[in-house]
DNA sequence: GGCTGATGGTTACCGTTCGTAAGTTGCCCC
DNA sequence: GGGGCAACTTACGAACGGTAACCATCAGCC
């Protein structure tokens, strides 16, 4: 038996939960603002510059998440112009390292990814 | 300095491609397809029934999209009726560990990812 | 007193993607 | 010859993501 069905198939819903979780943790933004919050509280501004590509909204968005599901603590202070620190919880610590192995991984194969990929495209357009 | 930039800046493209390869990995199917394969070969109907709530079409799509990326093998048999065999690649398999490692960091923290998210309902819909 | 700039967003719009459901092909069994 | 199986494929409406413009507040400056 695979390890997967200790671990994801362990509650009775078939994998529901785990789906929904991965779903939320797994979308494009929220792994980088994670990773980026690594070891650093930064503030709006500053991680629309870290994280190259973002969009406001997406930042918005995505933190919003992240907050709601208790990742990142967000910290208003009322001064003008205004100031908000967003940094990582304990929970959201803890998410750092797989995280990490997961965009290892991805730096480890990149190569073999591309290749692959235009080996295929090069199979289906001739 | 976070070991994130070591591992995802590393690269001159300020992390836009390992977003791109994150991108593709971590959607809402991917990481399920790759662990339901970890162990076995399976047919599409196995898959299809092995993997709670997927549709055929989202199936289809993200098997092509990892056969793209040369994660999984696609072995078709001339019989009747069809049999189409999907098995990890050894670039699939490496994916294993941390995609195992993520779905275990999603089931240790399950609970507390939904007590927050209840709480901040509470919070904001009065 | 009006203008500019910084900050942390929100809104409007639109194209792409996703989910549901139905159709297709080829052959076998009853 | 009607129904079923396997592996897809297509059609279509709903939901999501991206782009770009807008907003509110106040400090500092002319």
């Amino acid at each position: 038996m695979s390890q997967y069905e200790h671990t994801c198939m362990i509650r009775g819903d078939g994998g529901r939960t785990i789906r929904t979780i991965l779903d939320r943790i797994c979308d494009k933004w929220t792994l980088l603002v994670v990773a980026t919050l690594d070891q650093q509280r930064l503030r709006f501004t500053d991680l629309h510059r870290q994280i190259p590509g973002i969009s406001q909204r997406m930042l918005t968005l995505t933190l919003r998440n992240l907050e709601r599901d208790g990742l990142v603590s967000r910290t208003a202070y009322a001064e003008v112009p205004p100031r908000v620190e967003y940094a990582l919880t304990a929970t959201g610590r803890s998410l750092i390292p797989p995280a990490l192995a997961l965009a290892g991984w991805a730096i480890d194969h990149i190569a073999d990814i591309e290749a692959s990929r235009a080996a295929y495209e090069n199979r289906t357009a001739p």
